[in-house]
DNA sequence: TCATACCGGGG
DNA sequence: GTGTACGGTATGA
C-alpha cells in the first residue's frame, strides 16, 4: 500500500531502531535500540558499494571482468538507468576498493594523467557518495524508525579549560551528564601534563561506560572536541570516545567546520566517533533562529534563558574568570559547569527535534543532517534516493547560463505614523506559488521534486494534527512537533534548493526560481493594489506581507473582512491571513519600523530602532519617544527630549548608560603600530585604564570623557568584589550631539521639517519663532515613486 | 562614503 | 567529498 512517493520520502525498509552508522569497503555497521526495552544491538551488514558514472569506459579496462548486472563472472557490474540524465550507470562492486581502483585507473587511461582520488574527476562524470549513504540510499533504510527522541541515549560533555588555545590552555574540569540524567564533575588533580591526561583518560572513561549513542554540548564541533582532539595528542592519550575501530577521532570536510593545523589550508573538518552521533546544540540554534529571528544570540546562556530552560538560580561565570573563579571558588565552577551540561540536554531536546525527524527521512546519518544546509544537505540525498529508487538516471550538475537571479519585491509606501494599522502575509508563499503553477526544475523529470514538496505539505498537516492530538510534554507530542518542524524546513527550503546559485545543487534551476519570484511579485502587487481599492494605506510590502492602515470607521471586523475578499482573488493555494493588528507604526525605511499594539506593546524592527553598539541611553530615548509619539502625544515626545538633555547635563544618567559596547580588533601590538596615524577610542581607553593585553574578539564598553579620551566602563562582574564603575565625566555635550544627531533623526519621518526642528529644537536657544508644541501632530506621507530597497537613501535634511 | 569581508561560538 | 543563512559590524579603496 506504499507508493512510490512513500518511498521516496521515507525510503522503504522498516528496520527499526537505527542509532547510528558506520560504514566502510563493503560492511556497513548498524547499532539498533529497540525502544521498549532500551537494549542496543550491534549488527553487521553487508552492502555492494555503488557509484554513478557517465561512462562506461573508464570500466573496460577490465575486460571479462565488468559486465551486466548479474554477469557471474564480473567483479564489477553495472546497470544502464532511464530516461536522459547525464548520469546514466549504475556501477557496483563487491568491495569499494576495487570499485574505485577500476574507476581511476580507467580515468588515468583516459585522460592521460595520473588521477589519484575520485576528487579529481570532474565531478559532472561521476557521482559516488560517502559509504553510510550508499548503504542508506540502496537499502532504503532510515534512522530511528519507530523511536522517539527520548528513547536515544544522549550523553553531554563540557569542558572548562584555562583558555581558549588549546597549543597553551589546558582542560582541568569536565562536567559529563549521562543518559540517565544524572552528572558528575571530573577534574585534574593537579595542573601539569600528568593530571590533564589522567583527566582525559577518566573522561574517555566515562563516556565508554556509559555507551551513549549520541554525545552533544554546545558548540561541540567548534570548541570540545577540537580542544579535547588537539589536548590528547599532545598529551598521548588515546581518544577511544566511539564505538568502533582504533583510538582518535576521524575528520569530515565540513564547510562549518574548523580549520585544522596552523598551515593556512582552506580545509575545514569535524570531527567523528564511528558508532556514535556528535551533536552540536549550536547548529540546532542557528536552524531554529534562521526561522524565528527571535534569539538575542545564539550562546548557551543568552539562549537558555530566552527559552526558559535557564534555572533561576544558575551560575554565571563570565568565560575569561573561569579558571581564576576556579581557584578560589571551585564549587562555584562545579555548579556552573553542571548547569551548563543541564542546560545543554534541555535545549538539544527542545530544539533538536527537526534533526531528529530529518533523519527518520532523508538517507544521511544523523550528525550530518544537524549541521547540514536544508538544499544541499537534505533534498538534494532526497531527491538521488529518489531516482535510483526509480531506476532513472540522475542529471548532472548544471551551471547556470548566466540569467541573474531576480528577487522578492519590497516598496515602502508611505513614511511617518500611521495608525490602525494591519499586517497581511501569505505563509510559505514561494512553495505555495511552486505547487499552484507547478514550478518546478526542468531537467527533474521525475516531478521529484514537486511531488516531495506535495508530501511534505501534507505530513506536515498529518504531523501537526497528530501533535494536537497527543499530550503535552509527551513523547509522541515532541515526535509530531518534531516532525511538523522538519517537514516546515524542506518545504521552505524548496525554493532555496532552485535558486542556489553555481552548481550547489543538482536540480538549481534559475529561470524556475525567477518564474517563482515573478509570481511572487505579482501575488504581492495584486494584494497592494486590491487592498488600496478598499479604502486602506498602504505602508510597506515586503515579499509575502503587506502593513497598511486603515480608515477610523473600521472595525476588525472590516479589517478582516478585507483581507478575507482579497485573499479569495488570489491563486490557488496562496492564503492571505491577517498576521497582526497594530494601533500604531512609525514608518521610517524599508524594513525599519515601530509597530504599537493594542496591548500597548511597543515593538521596534531594523538596524535604524536596535543595534548592539548603540548607546543605552540612546535607546531609552528612542523607546520612551517613539512611545509617546505613537499616541500622538507629541508634547510627551518634547518632554522626553528635554528631559534627556537634562539628564545628561546634570550626569543622571550613568556612565554605563551613555557607553557603547565594542569589540577589540587588534591585537596590542597592531594597534600601537599604528596609533600614530590614528587613535582610537577603545583602545585608548584600554591603555587610559591600565589594561595593556587583551585578546582579539574582547568585548568592552567605552564612553567619551568631558576631556574628549576614551575611557573604560568596568562591567559587574569585572571584578567580583567592587561595584560598578560610575564617574559620570562624560562629554556632556558630545553625547547632546548624539541624541540628536543618531538617536532624534529616527523620528524625522514623522515630521514636517519645521515642526520636526521645534520639537527637537535646541532647549538653550529657544526661537521665537516656533509654533507652540502642542499644536505639532504627526504626519504619515505618501512617497510618490515608493521606494525601494534599491533608491533608500538619507534622512530629511538636518533638523537645526 | 560605499563596497566587501568577516563574524556569529567556546574558556 | 562540502556547500551560497543572513544581517550586523569592521575594514579598506
Amino acid at each position: 500500500m506504499t507508493s512510490i512517493e512513500d518511498e521516496w520520502l521515507w525510503g522503504w525498509d522498516a528496520t527499526p531502531g537505527i542509532v547510528s552508522v558506520w560504514a566502510e569497503n563493503a560492511r556497513a555497521i548498524v547499532w539498533r535500540r529497540t525502544a521498549d526495552t532500551g537494549v542496543l544491538v550491534r549488527e553487521e551488514e553487508r552492502f555492494r558499494p555503488w557509484l554513478l558514472l557517465d561512462r562506461l569506459d573508464d570500466l573496460l579496462h577490465l575486460g571479462a571482468a565488468v559486465g551486466r548486472d548479474g554477469d557471474p563472472d564480473a567483479q564489477v557490474t553495472h546497470r544502464e538507468l532511464d530516461g536522459g540524465g547525464a548520469l546514466r550507470y549504475l556501477v557496483s562492486a563487491r568491495n569499494s576498493q576495487l570499485l574505485i581502483n577500476t574507476v581511476l585507473k580507467g580515468a588515468t587511461q583516459r585522460l592521460g594523467r595520473h588521477i589519484r582520488h575520485v576528487r579529481e574527476l570532474d565531478e559532472d562524470g561521476i557521482l559516488m557518495l560517502q559509504p553510510e549513504e550508499q548503504y542508506l540510499v540502496a537499502s532504503g533504510r532510515c534512522y530511528f524508525r519507530d523511536l522517539s527522541f527520548d528513547d536515544l541515549h544522549r550523553l553531554q560533555f563540557d569542558l572548562e579549560t584555562t583558555g581558549l588555545d588549546p597549543a597553551h590552555d589546558r582542560i582541568f574540569m569536565v562536567s559529563v551528564r549521562g543518559p540517565d540524567g544524572g552528572s558528575q564533575v571530573l577534574e585534574a588533580h593537579g595542573t601539569d601534563d600528568a593530571a590533564e591526561a589522567d583527566l582525559i583518560r577518566r573522561l574517555v572513561a566515562v563516556i565508554q561506560s556509559a555507551d551513549p549513542d549520541v554525545i552533544e554540548n554546545h558548540n561541540l564541533h567548534g570548541f570540545d572536541l577540537p580542544f579535547l582532539d588537539r589536548r590528547a595528542r599532545k598529551l598521548r592519550v588515546p581518544l577511544a570516545l566511539g564505538r568502533f575501530g582504533p583510538p582518535g577521532l576521524r575528520q569530515r570536510g565540513a564547510r562549518r567546520g574548523i580549520a585544522l593545523g596552523d598551515g593556512d589550508s582552506r580545509r575545514r573538518v569535524r570531527f567523528m566517533a564511528p558508532g556514535r552521533e556528535l551533536i552540536d546544540t549550536l547548529d540546532a540554534v542557528r536552524r531554529y533562529d534562521q526561522t524565528t529571528r527571535e534569539l538575542p544570540g545564539h550562546g548557551l546562556k543568552a539562549v537558555a534563558k530566552y527559552l526558559g530552560i535557564a534555572r533561576p538560580e544558575r551560575e554565571y561565570i563570565r568565560g575569561d574568570l573561569i579558571y581564576h573563579v576556579y581557584r578560589s571558588d571551585p564549587e562555584r565552577v562545579r555548579r556552573y559547569a553542571t548547569d551548563d551540561v543541564d542546560e545543554v540536554a534541555a535545549l538539544a531536546r527542545m530544539l533538536g527535534g527537526p534533526s531528529f525527524a530529518l533523519a527518520q527521512m532523508a538517507p544521511r546519518r544523523y550528525e550530518r543532517l544537524a549541521d547540514a544546509g536544508a538544499a544541499t544537505g537534505v533534498i538534494d540525498p532526497l531527491l538521488v534516493r529518489a531516482y535510483l529508487r526509480s531506476g532513472t538516471a540522475l542529471p548532472a550538475h548544471e551551471s547556470s547560463d548566466g540569467t541573474p537571479h531576480s528577487g522578492a519585491a519590497l516598496h515602502l509606501f508611505a513614511a511617518g505614523v500611521a495608525h490602525r494599522v494591519v499586517k497581511a502575509d501569505v505563509a510559505s508563499l514561494y512553495p505555495s506559488l511552486m505547487r499552484a503553477y507547478r514550478i518546478g526544475p526542468e531537467r527533474d523529470t521525475l516531478g521529484a521534486l514537486l511531488s516531495l514538496v506535495d508530501r511534505w505539505v501534507e505530513q506536515r498537516l498529518v504531523a501537526k494534527a497528530k501533535a494536537r492530538i497527543a499530550a503535552p510534554g509527551s513523547p509522541e507530542r515532541h515526535s509530531h512537533e518534531a516532525m511538523s518542524a522538519a517537514m516546515k524546513l524542506v518545504v521552505n527550503s524548496a525554493y532555496g534548493y532552485l535558486a542556489a546559485g553555481g552548481d550547489l545543487t543538482r536540480f538549481a534551476d534559475v529561470h524556475a526560481a525567477n518564474e517563482v519570484t515573478r509570481r511572487g511579485r505579482e501575488v504581492l502587487d495584486l494584494m497592494c493594489r486590491e487592498l488600496a481599492a478598499r479604502g486602506v494605506t498602504l505602508i510597506e510590502a515586503d515579499t509575502d506581507g503587506v502593513y497598511f492602515a486603515v480608515p477610523i470607521a473600521w472595525t476588525e471586523a472590516d479589517e478582516r473582512r478585507a483581507v478575507a475578499e482579497v485573499a479569495a482573488l488570489l491563486p490557488p493555494l496562496v492564503q492571505l491571513e491577517l498576521e497582526g493588528r497594530y494601533a500604531a507604526m512609525l514608518s521610517h525605511e524599508p524594513k525599519n519600523y515601530a509597530l504599537l499594539g493594542y496591548d500597548g506593546t511597543l515593538l521596534l524592527r531594523g538596524v535604524a530602532f536596535r543595534s548592539s553598539r548603540a548607546e543605552p541611553f540612546g535607546e531609552k530615548f528612542l523607546r520612551r519617544a517613539i512611545g509617546r509619539l505613537l499616541i500622538d502625544d507629541v508634547v510627551g515626545v518634547h518632554e522626553v527630549y528635554l528631559t534627556t538633555v537634562s539628564a545628561l547635563r546634570h550626569r543622571d544618567i550613568s556612565t554605563h548608560d551613555v557607553s557603547s559596547r565594542v569589540r577589540l580588533t587588534k591585537t596590542p601590538e597592531q594597534y600601537l603600530e599604528s596609533r600614530e596615524r590614528r587613535r582610537e577610542l577603545p583602545y585608548e581607553a584600554m591603555f587610559a585604564a591600565g589594561r595593556k593585553s587583551w585578546s582579539v574578539g574582547d568585548r568592552i564598553r567605552v564612553y567619551r570623557n568631558s576631556a574628549g579620551e576614551g575611557a573604560l566602563v568596568l562591567e559587574a562582574d569585572d571584578d567580583g568584589e567592587s561595584a560598578q564603575m560610575d564617574p559620570r565625566n562624560y562629554d556632556i555635550e558630545h553625547y547632546i550631539r548624539l541624541l540628536r544627531d543618531s538617536f532624534a533623526v529616527r523620528l524625522a519621518r514623522a515630521f514636517t521639517q519645521e515642526d520636526f526642528a521645534a520639537v527637537f529644537a535646541d532647549p538653550d536657544q529657544p526661537s521665537l519663532f516656533q509654533p507652540p508644541i502642542s499644536d505639532i501632530h504627526t504626519v504619515l506621507t505618501a512617497l510618490p515613486h515608493h521606494r525601494t530597497a534599491g533608491d533608500v537613501h538619507d534622512d530629511p535634511g538636518d533638523p537645526g
